[in-house]
DNA sequence: ACCTGAACACCGTTCAAGT
DNA sequence: ACCTGAACACCGTTCAAGT
């Protein structure tokens, strides 16, 4: 049994049964190896947890722009952060609670800054754009989350008597296009100050 | 002892030690009593943290906008949601955990429907601004607790020999107003169609 | 170098027993 | 009605012992 086996048993655990799944004595179960012989290879749990946050980091620093203008640009880096994190709900988790969120959003705030940058922003005003949309990926895949995933996620919210209005909240048809439209107007509204 | 004294003591830990530091034994040392005298009024540790979860939603049924114009109301609504989900980081996971988000964002989501409305926006439309907002709200309230509370959080990240946007992102000057400004941004782009 | 079983201190929970 | 201690099955972790 190599290290790597245990790591790869251990996110598949987290990745199908979620973070509570992955007890030490099960992960052994599931190697048919003694507890103590993980032990050896990853220290303890701490350091087997931070082996599988480490892979995350390294998988988000692959995260490139596509597209010609700085505007295209902009929305191809959301919506590719918006995917990865969409991909893997309880190893983001496992980040954010190791405090490795920072981390995390490095590259991809690093590609913000060089497009922002490119369409003419300066200083704090840069920084604004880069935020916000920070801000509008991070939402929406929480918020997404909720309306997909939430048992009372069926829960109709009164819509003042307008239909549309509540299948439109209850189940957006488009997920990715309200995401993007939310995109555009933020980075037209803080693009053409 | 009361079932009452038993919440205020578990809310009690939640919020100043984080959930993980709320176990049974935990709980029932502090309040001076046997364990299992815990168990006689809350049932088990699950029906304590659904107890927890129920308070937090009866406050934000609480919140309500302020202001003249629908503008400035949904604005003042994303502030108060914001203000409420920072205040209580634990609790608001805990109920995240517990699929209840939707019934936490329920008040709040049905007072922007209102708005939006009020507007003049209908349909899908509607439902488009709604759920914006809501995603600036959550994404502000998760980047921005990174940037002020993890340990990496002073890390610079490049802003292209741009010093103020380094600054900028390393730490806003003022976040509220960061966020304001996103939000504005895209309600006007929303609203503006 | 790699693996084992026993043992320890922690959990949540149940239950029979007390007042 | 309310509280207790003992007991059970689960944790993560350490350690001496094996090969």
């Amino acid at each position: 049994m190599s290290r790597e086996e245990i790591l790869r048993a251990a996110a598949r655990l987290v990745r199908e049964e979620g973070p509570r799944a992955l007890t030490m004595r099960r992960l052994a179960a599931e190697l048919g190896t003694a507890v103590t012989a993980i032990y050896w290879h990853v220290g303890n749990r701490e350091a087997l947890l931070d082996a599988l946050v480490e892979r995350t980091l390294r998988e988000f620093a692959a995260i490139h722009p596509t597209g010609r203008t700085p505007r295209t640009r902009i929305v191809s880096l959301a919506r590719a952060l918006r995917a990865e994190l969409r991909a893997r709900p309880h190893l983001i988790a496992m980040v954010h609670e190791r405090g490795r969120t920072e981390r995390l959003f490095r590259p991809v705030r690093q590609a913000l800054v060089k497009e922002a940058r490119a369409a003419g922003l300066r200083g704090a005003r840069a920084a604004e754009l880069v935020r916000a949309v920070e801000f509008l990926v991070v939402g929406s895949v929480l918020v997404e989350r909720v309306s997909e995933g939430e048992p009372a996620g069926g829960a109709v919210v009164p819509g003042a008597g307008d239909r549309a209005l509540e299948r439109a909240l209850a189940r957006p048809p488009d997920p990715g296009r309200l995401f993007e439209l939310s995109v555009r107007a933020v980075v037209e509204g803080l693009l053409g100050r």
